[in-house]
DNA sequence: GCCGTTTTCGGCCCGACTGTTTTCAGTCG
């Protein structure tokens, strides 16, 4: 079992208990043991065999034993016998958004509801509304909340790159509204996350109501979920919710930290305040032997208030960070100022649409000291991938721009199929006359872990391999990341000196933060590249650095942040 | 069930919103 279903089985545990009205604070325990695993960096396999399992903040004894369980047998003792209690399908009816253990609760005493089925029906029956502190509008709001299960199955989250586009589209237009003052992005969008379930917005205005009327009328709004005088939420063009906020500018501040969150983050800075005498909340700070309040218009003030050092929002996730900030030992994470070049990219020779002339210009005008052109070989058929006699040509190409082009250091390159046995695409006598070597998987998807593992592993070991492309393949809403023995790739990544992509394609982002973070621990080096097919890829690049500012890498622990004459050492090829 | 810079017992993060009530319970973030 994973880290992410064994945290599903605390969280679900914790339903059950409150489900049958055990004590809230055990059930807690289990809502935090959860979290606390949801967030963790390694694999909880590893912890247990290195012995260090008794680290995790919030799992204790007994809770280590039922995860041992789980690791070993895939279930435990307790979970069995608490579900076997109650009906099957109560769980599922606490899934519905909107009904939680003690609405699953009433129905099954009630009306004897266990399954969604029923649910659905006593809805429709308005069975529902004459239950105790039910009525027509919560009825309503099931059957709604059904529908809508019913066609989102799975299309829950959006990439950062669509949200993003949405989110300044808004923005845009909210903010030349005369009735509001200034509008901002919270939320996981503010921490760049790959993907986000919504977009949340804040903004100052001395007419609140006029700002939400002008919210809720935007032109692309689907549906209108709810409104109140500060405050309105709706589905927006796309399929994606959007969630407004007017504040009060005297304490924008507390507000602009509470609503970026994370809630992990900020539920360890709340137990901070508190252990020093005060209650922080989205207003400011309150000293819990006076009462006195101190509320924060910026929001530096509030990390000040607690001696910690400012969070870029893509830190703020409680994965250390508050411990770093204490100990003064926050990373200086990379800026797109760092990047130096772009390490991936395709030209019309394979599936790219401009001439390696067009990609030069480009660069060039973007400040790059240096760009690899690294079309794909020849398994990959489908994307009109070199074959030996055309890779050659392609080199010459290069040659020939570079003459023209001496302000740009142009790499020849390949992204080079590692093929089903871990062999390369092409000799080791073609690779060698390549400035860059990036290896990549683009067939074989369904290979099992070990082969998975073994095969990139062999890749790693050829000596022209540079680059490893987007290491665990994942494609949003296409396909999940293959299942791979990272640990094992980064020691031998580490070993024989070869740097691991954050392909910074929206649809990829691939190694996302967690493997990012676990790289860079291992001391591997990472490329951020843009794997560009046309032009506009090149700005992609942000999204790449947004990963990596996640993982909290800095500009030494980047290969394309090095300068001309470092990355040439590093490659061992000649600077001009 | 977890946890400790007043504690191995007695606490456990905070607030908004909704819909139902007429002071609050449940859910969510």
């Amino acid at each position: 079992m994973d880290n992410v279903q064994i945290a599903e089985m605390f969280s679900q545990m914790a339903k059950i208990l409150e489900f049958k009205g055990e004590n809230p604070f055990k059930i807690r325990a289990y809502v935090n043991a959860a979290r606390s695993i949801k967030g963790l960096d390694e694999e909880l396999a590893l912890l247990y065999t290195s012995g260090n399992m008794g680290s995790i903040p919030g799992v204790g004894e007994t809770l280590q034993k039922k995860i041992v369980e789980m690791l070993e047998t895939g279930a435990f003792e307790a979970y069995e016998r608490t579900t076997g209690e109650i009906p099957p399908g109560i769980i599922e009816i606490m899934e519905v958004p909107g009904i939680g253990p003690k609405m699953a609760r009433l129905f099954y005493e009630k009306l004897g509801i266990i399954s969604i089925d029923q649910l659905s029906k006593a809805a429709r029956e308005h069975r529902i509304r004459r239950l105790p502190r039910m009525g027509e509008k919560q009825e309503d709001r099931i059957l709604r909340s059904l529908i809508r299960l019913q066609q989102n199955r799975d299309h829950g989250r959006h990439p950062i790159a669509l949200a993003m586009e949405i989110a300044r589209e808004i923005k845009q237009e909210l903010a030349s509204n005369p009735h509001i003052e200034s509008v901002f992005i919270v939320g996981s969008l503010r921490r760049k996350m790959d993907t986000v379930g919504g977009i949340d917005l804040i903004a100052f205005s001395n007419e609140p109501q006029k700002a939400i009327i002008s919210f809720t009328g935007l032109d692309n709004v689907i549906e209108i979920l709810q409104t109140s005088t500060t405050k309105a939420s709706l589905i927006y063009k796309g399929d994606i919710k959007v969630e407004l906020r007017i504040v009060d500018k005297e304490c924008c501040g507390s507000m602009l930290q509470y609503f970026t969150g994370s809630r992990e983050h900020n539920i360890h800075l709340r137990k901070l305040a508190l252990s020093r005498g005060y209650i922080l909340n989205e207003y400011g700070f309150t000293d819990v032997s006076s009462g006195r309040q101190t509320l924060c218009t910026k929001e530096k003030e509030v990390y000040d208030f607690l001696g910690l050092q400012y969070f870029p929002p893509e830190l703020r996730e409680d994965r250390g960070e508050i411990e770093a900030s204490l100990t003064g030992k926050l990373p200086q994470l990379i800026t797109k100022e760092d990047i130096k070049g772009d390490l991936h990219i395709h030209s019309n020779w394979s599936d790219g649409v401009n001439s390696i002339e067009e990609l030069v210009q480009a660069a060039i005008q973007r400040g790059y000291e240096y760009i690899a052109i690294t079309d794909h070989s020849p398994s990959t058929g489908i994307a009109n991938g070199l074959s030996e006699r055309r890779l050659l040509e392609h080199i010459e190409e290069i040659e020939h721009l570079q003459e023209i082009y001496d302000d740009i250091r142009i790499f020849s390159g390949t992204e080079c199929d590692v093929r089903t046995d871990g062999k390369l695409d092409y000799s080791n006598d073609i690779l060698e006359r390549l400035d860059i070597v990036i290896a990549a998987v683009h067939s074989g998807l369904e290979q099992d872990r070990a082969k998975m593992t073994r095969r990139i592993i062999a890749a790693l070991e050829n000596e022209h391999v540079d680059i490893l492309a987007h290491p665990t393949g994942r494609k949003f809403g296409r396909r999940p990341a293959y299942d791979l023995d990272m640990d094992r790739i980064m020691t031998v990544a580490k070993e024989k000196g070869k740097a691991l992509e954050i392909n910074s394609s929206p649809w990829r982002l691939d190694l996302d933060d967690i493997n990012a973070r676990k790289a860079k621990e291992h001391g591997v080096m990472i490329a951020i590249s843009t794997d560009t097919h046309t032009i506009e890829h090149f700005d992609n690049i942000s999204f790449g650095i947004d990963v990596a500012r996640r993982s909290w890498i800095e500009p030494d622990d980047v290969l394309n942040a090095m300068n001309l004459k470092e990355i040439c050492a590093c490659l061992g090829v000649p600077k001009e």
